[in-house]
DNA sequence: CGCACTACTGCAATCAGTTGCAACAGCGTG
DNA sequence: CACGCTGTTGCAACTGATTGCAGTAGTGCG
């Protein structure tokens, strides 16, 4: 075929979506379609409830529920990845920076994201007895150098 | 005094709540007895709903938020310390093992103390930029060895 | 003992997230 | 296009946790 190919499913992502769905006997609805748009324009990370906003923003009528349950899916097709922020609440993450971890200072509130050489780190305490670490989820929380010394 | 020296705070810290309390201007109070009276018989770990229930078995009127209240200053006086499970649900460590992590299977369910040896490993990764890890807050999820090679 | 100061409690509302269930609606088939 | 299988949705109820507020009650002091 000389017709122009479509990009990969690895660098456009969503594009693909409904046919994932669609081989996987899952459906393609109005709700599904409002939440990948939004989840299409976002790099980085969403909790569930800015996710809901976004949505209801969008016109199409959704419902938390729903929106819970699509993250689901398009978590087992590996398109987001999920981690919990230092007070448990779930995180989304998105787009090309979706593997990471965070580190949480307990003091001022701040984070930071966890660099490759430190989240490998982190993988091999563990790889050593066979456990795989998830690197989106794990979330470090402590004391930062700055709170330390003030 | 001849009379009977008391145990060290460290030894038998729930000795002392009232003490403590007081010393910072805070109050004894039934609800308080109650759950310091449930947490002195608990060894290991437990969640905010399960020491209400046994709070509520034990004659004593609490009501959740009091005893999350009651946690929260606990935790600051350092006689207990929270994590939280791989679905961001909120864990207390009690006792002489309070300190340390958990490891999660997200296939199996199955989980594990991180011990000592990595534990350090862990904070050592983020010692290196001055960040003080709490090893009672650390969960990791992955798959463990058993569930990879099924 | 009784007062006053203020910490603490209970309540009701609210937020994040989950679940069972009945009605609905993709989508493949004829 | 009409049909029906079955995945999906909305709803309502529920769990875990938090918060503002008004009333309650520890605790020190006279
Ligand atoms: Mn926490
Ligand atoms: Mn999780
Ligand atoms: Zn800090
Ligand atoms: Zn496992």
């Amino acid at each position: 075929m000389m017709s122009p190919r479509v990009t990969p499913a690895d660098r456009r992502p969503w594009d693909s979506v409904r046919e994932q769905l669609h081989d996987r006997g899952l459906r393609w609805t109005p709700q599904r379609r409002a939440v990948v748009d939004v989840l299409a324009t976002t790099e980085g990370h969403i909790t569930g409830s800015e996710l809901i906003e976004r949505c209801r923003a969008r016109e199409t009528k959704v419902v938390p529920s729903t929106v819970y349950r699509t993250l689901d899916v398009l978590e087992q097709l590996g398109l987001v990845r999920h981690g919990h922020g230092a007070d448990g609440r779930e995180e989304f993450h998105v787009g090309a920076a979706a593997e990471h971890g965070h580190l949480h200072c307990d003091r001022c509130g701040r984070h930071w994201e966890i660099d490759e050489p430190r989240a490998s780190a982190v993988a091999e305490v563990f790889g050593g007895i066979g456990f795989a670490v998830d690197p989106s989820h794990v979330t470090i929380v402590g004391v930062c150098a700055e709170c330390r010394t003030a």
